[in-house]
DNA sequence: CGCCAAAAAAGTGTCGACACTTTGCGTCAC
DNA sequence: GTGACGCAAAGTGTCGACACTTTTTTGGCG
């Protein structure tokens, strides 16, 4: 963080802004863990700046629902039970399902084109984590081409709601799933066919499978109950958080 | 505003809350207009307390999609064009779509009794503004029966623009249009049943017909294009702003 | 009469300070 | 030892001030 007020070019004043993105991270990252206090004055000195752009970023992560007021005004970082995973998952599908119902309505071949690389990088993936991200990066494309700004804006919200979620889960996980990432490559690839074929009814029906077969498979020890890429399940009701492995949709 | 920052008892602390109300129903009611600047030292002056929480009210009410930063930092209160209608209403199918099919796993004998005192006293209101109060009020109670805060919340947000728009339609209005009231009362009456049916699918696309067809209802001239109720107007993409009359939902 | 420059006005971003509240802890009585 | 009391520490809500930027006004000059 700079020091402080003296002479910036003319940058476009922020600086709330970045503390957001530093705290942001670091609570979706685990460094910051749920339950835990975040005082004004503390960050303010962590970041080398006054109380103000604190108290704004803290109000900006509160909007998004990583952090939480309490009725005595202290901010914690929020704590995720499962029937949050549950309203994340059932308000990502909302808001995608559209988004993809929309894209489909105005898909062309160079946008086929981009989320096949997406995929492809998605297969030639490493890590979990780096699958993870090609795999939200790709959700972010295609809710982009929806061209519904308002749309992509609550979605980043749930976005990183469910990217904190993904955090506490992995931290659950005991093995690598291999499988689950050939079930999500798979999904991805029919909700590619439905948009490359501008059909916006199945689109945003497949959108809406995908994203809750992904994260049942994911939340559910997979030994147990392996969902089948063909008849995912289908339920609104996400199963019991358990053991599970890398979620990514 | 009260005077400031003197002995409360120990209601949890606000003032920028209460500055975000006043603002929020200016802003909604017309009472300041799109395009119209706001400046913090000005409404700091006009509610006699510091900029301080002038400064977070005016930043929750960009969140909420009301105002709008221009590159220099100034805010001014958002112009809404043709196509923010349209987002505006997709992103309402998106949310209440999900919300009625929520709502629809576990409603009840008690609440279809609410939703039919909602209908009678709309079908009983004799103004417009009135009617859409109820209109917006009923939308609510179903969307908070999702039991899913995080989509209630996004449809606030949401349901603000919605409402400052529909002050924008009704400027443009010429005559009070009892047709849309009938076609309107009639669409909660079908919600209704897929809701005590407790059918979601269905519920999910009643409410996305219902809030799609009132629309194209209102902002279409309704000599020219008047949708019969039994099918109403399909395609996502809405009509043109004409002069229509009283939108509601 | 219009146009450009310079000064004034208005506005934002940030800071430090103060009043009040809540939390935590140590002390003292029992 | 334990529990109530009270004081210190930490934290929030709000304020006023200052540095800097952008907009507006003013004033001089062609």
């Amino acid at each position: 963080m700079t020091p402080m007020t003296k002479n910036l070019p003319h940058p476009r004043r922020n600086l709330a802004n970045e503390i957001v993105s530093v705290l942001r991270s670091d609570i979706i990252s685990g460094v910051i863990n749920p339950g835990e206090a975040l005082a004004e004055p503390v960050l303010a000195k962590r970041f080398g700046v006054s109380r103000a752009p604190v108290r704004e970023a803290i109000i900006e992560l509160e909007r998004a629902g990583l952090v939480q007021f309490e009725t005595t005004g202290r901010t914690r970082v929020r704590t995720l039970e499962e029937k949050d995973l549950a309203e994340i998952v059932e308000t990502r599908i909302a808001l995608e399902s559209m988004g993809a119902r929309l894209a489909a309505t105005h898909w062309g071949p160079e946008h086929t084109l981009r989320v096949q690389q997406f995929i492809a990088e998605q297969e030639a993936a490493t890590t979990d984590s780096e699958f993870s991200l090609l795999d939200i990066a790709m959700h972010e494309y295609i809710m982009k081409r929806s061209g519904n700004e308002r749309l992509v804006v609550l979605w980043q919200y749930i976005r990183w709601q469910f990217e904190m979620a993904l955090t506490y889960i992995h931290r659950l996980q005991i093995n690598t799933a291999h499988d689950l990432r050939r079930f999500t490559v798979a999904g991805h690839w029919k909700v590619l066919e439905t948009l490359a074929g501008r059909k916006p009814e199945a689109a945003a029906k497949v959108m809406a499978q995908h994203i809750i077969g992904s994260l049942e498979w994911s939340v559910t020890e997979t030994t147990e109950h392996p969902p089948t890429a063909g008849s995912g399940p289908r339920k609104g009701h996400v199963a019991k958080m358990k053991k599970g492995s890398s979620a990514s949709s």
